[in-house]
DNA sequence: ACAGTAACACTAACGGTTAGCTTTTTGGAA
DNA sequence: TTCCAAAAAGCTAACCGTTAGTGTTACTGT
């Protein structure tokens, strides 16, 4: 009973690239309102029971890799080098998911997802369970001794950034209009118990 | 065949609030959860497809009224003194919509929304919405000249300053801590065509 | 070889939502 | 006053995402 050794694994994580592989694909060519899920699981050759104990719902299919999103936003919090500014930090990461997904190839999925509500409303939710994520990494920071409101603020800036600039007609462009803003918020917010703050 | 003189829309406008009242109540006896569509139209004595004429959705039974949030942040700007400055008329807004929703009265309602993922999730949706709206005024005000990018990220910034102040332990101290972040943000942001912009 | 368990399958249902169609109510015109 | 067109409400029957319950198969460690 101790951690499995790899055969039950590797078939694990194939059905589930074969479930998620299937249905974006049925969803490019036909619409995502126009694929049902019992669609999908035949299609993908699985029963719709299996497909629900891989993904949480329909529209997490779509949205299958993006824990990425979160981890690497904290990264960038946690992994910086010691005394490196923080927002500049956020920001190389923010830029460089933002190019992610507004790259060529990857237009016809966001494409998919703006003309579906109920796609647009899970991404709305999930950006801001990650926006909670990325809030407490920046309260975990020892470096920075922040309240939880400015954690929780900074964090949603943040994620603001990366949808707007994402829906911007030259996202680089609004990136640097919005950068300065969230630096200039976060100037601000003073460490706790520092000289302003008589506590 | 002009416009209806009026005992059908206050019948109408009747059906609806019945609705929502018997709604409301049934959520907060047994559960958001608990209480199916069917018996809420039983209760108020309607069709179900009744039910669904008057709202777009179970989660719209709950937030009947919030309409009035964004209209209420839409008019703090088009409705301010002339050359009155606009993150303050935000803020007395903003305060003003804290306060309504965290009195003990609004308690055991917001309690409901917090207990549903389902309701949540809409609640994030909605205020997207309600962003987006409030973007429009700050683009549509011919006293302010920003960027399209400048509005939706100050008004991004505000519904978050709603957001996090509420579920803050202490909403106003929150208040006091995001809106000097806010002020700061847009202290940055220059009218199109001010002197430090070439064009 | 064997026992335990993780993965998968099948059926049947539940709850929100909508389509299609009929009936009632209402406002105004003949 | 009577009658018509349209709005509002109703009923039935389904669709679709999702889950519970219950097996069955396949893999792992002993």
């Amino acid at each position: 009973m101790t951690v499995p050794t790899g055969r039950r694994e590797r078939k694990k994580a194939a059905t589930r690239q074969k479930i998620a592989d299937t249905a974006l694909r049925l969803f490019l060519e036909r619409g995502y309102d126009a694929v049902g899920i019992r669609e999908v699981a035949a299609e993908a050759d699985v029963a719709v029971t299996t497909l629900f104990s891989h993904f949480a719902s329909k529209e997490a299919l779509v949205f299958e890799q993006d824990q990425h999103f979160a981890r690497s936003l904290v990264r960038a919090v946690t992994e910086r080098a010691p005394h490196e500014p923080l927002v500049p930090a956020l920001r190389r990461e923010i830029e460089a998911l933002v190019r992610h997904c507004t790259a060529d190839e990857a237009a016809p999925v966001w494409r998919m997802i703006d003309a579906s509500p109920a796609l647009r409303s899970y991404e709305d939710s999930m950006r801001l369970r990650h926006a909670e994520l990325l809030a407490d990494a920046l309260a975990a920071d020892p470096g920075l001794s922040r309240t939880t409101t400015a954690c929780r603020t900074l964090a949603r800036f943040v994620i603001d950034a990366y949808t707007v600039a994402r829906e911007a007609a030259d996202p680089q462009a609004a990136l640097d209009e919005i950068f300065p803003m969230i630096e200039a918020a976060w100037a601000v917010t003073r460490p706790t118990g520092s000289p302003a703050d008589p506590a």
